[in-house]
DNA sequence: GTCTATACACAGATAGAC
DNA sequence: GTCTATCTGTGTATAGAC
């Protein structure tokens, strides 16, 4: 699977997002017209990355905002009660949808090391295909309150667990080495968000996706790949 | 060389960051007596790592430092001009020392797989002894001018120059495969960062710096190594 | 549903006494 | 070298007209 299979078989976009986002959020949001409520919910998130890419979430001013979507002040508010739970509601979304998709991806093949495949590159062209919420979710974690930062390490921790329980999986299948599994997983995470982290890097070195996540598992299977089995 | 080793080689201190910036910063800083100056340096550092740790260095405000400090706000507009000034003295400092002791760790080997073992946990136990001032240069980069930004981009660029340097060095001498070694060494400064962006992961996981750098060079030599010198 | 106008809290920074 | 007091701009948020 490449890149370009993956965007198609998903097939989501930043539209889903913000509906799902006025779904599940119709409690505190003033806006009662789905359409309008979820157009203007898309021009808010879009801004907000734009402005933040650069300038991190507390020094976005709503007034930044509301100049760059174009919405008065007034008119932002009836989307969301305050500054805080806009970044809120955007952590919990980004965290059902990576959830949501890495399951997806894991429960879909059997033999452990075609596991690791779907599981590692999936995650990578999930962050491709959503860039800009995985490097917002990352970097503004930390503007969360304890208990929403809390849930951002639960989920952490939950992908981790995914990526060593295939480990310890194929380690009894004899497909792959023994070894400390979970110091592996967090390895791999650790590849893994470098893709959308430091973006600007490959972009200027003219590294497409396909070649990234290639070279991450091409690591991860010449560390973990049991020696019988190095040539499958 | 565990972390122990380094420590005691290395004997370098917070305090001698602090006189550092005093003796680069002296146009800047209205105070003139050294000791008084190197002691309240390293109080205000102390305070921005312990607030910026939670917050972000643009949600501290300069009464949080005072507070923090048990300076008033006037004293600590005597060791900085501004706000944007102290967080540009403190990222350029940084920068500075991660140049000097990976140049000094990589000039200390000459086989270039002793070289690797020698620059990845140099690195690695570097930001292990300055933690604070690592996690800080990454997640404050961003609040820096474009000009700030391009300096941190280029210190990336030359930590990972010099690994790529020692696999390329290392694969014609025949000890490293070949491969896009760019991208290697993208994924070795990867897994770097892991230790000190999610130290709160190893501290649950109880993992020292040792067992992780041995895990990340278990990783990279299994990847690296040429075949015939898997047994060295 | 969206706007303008405004309340009022708090930010960074400085002056001048000690 | 450090303090207190204060200036001035900007922040989030809301009220009420349209």
């Amino acid at each position: 699977m490449d890149y370009n299979q993956f965007k198609k078989r998903y097939a989501a976009s930043g539209r889903d997002i913000s509906r799902t986002v006025f779904l599940k959020n119709q409690g505190v949001i003033r806006i009662k017209k789905e359409k309008t409520a979820v157009i203007n919910l898309d021009k808010i998130f879009a801004a907000v990355f734009s402005i933040t890419y650069t300038k991190g979430y507390q020094a976005m001013s709503m007034r930044d905002l509301s100049l760059k979507t174009g919405m008065s002040l007034g008119a932002l508010y009836a989307y969301f009660p305050g500054k805080d739970e806009l970044l809120a509601i955007m952590q919990t979304q980004a965290q059902a949808m990576v959830r949501g998709t890495l399951e997806e991806f894991s429960n879909a093949q059997d033999n452990p090391l075609e596991k690791l495949r779907a599981v590692v590159k999936a995650h990578i062209f999930l962050s491709e295909l959503f860039r800009p919420w995985f490097y917002f979710t990352f970097m503004e974690a930390r503007n969360l309150t304890s208990k929403g930062f809390d849930a951002v390490k639960s989920i952490e921790e939950h992908t981790q667990k995914i990526l060593s329980d295939i480990l310890v999986a194929g380690e009894k299948a004899c497909v792959f080495k023994p070894g400390n599994h979970d110091l592996t997983a967090c390895m791999i995470k650790a590849m893994q968000q470098e893709w959308y982290l430091k973006r600007w890097k490959y972009t200027k070195q003219k590294i497409s996706v396909d070649q990234f996540a290639a070279h991450v598992l091409e690591m991860v299977e010449g560390f973990c790949l049991a020696p019988s089995c190095e040539n499958i």
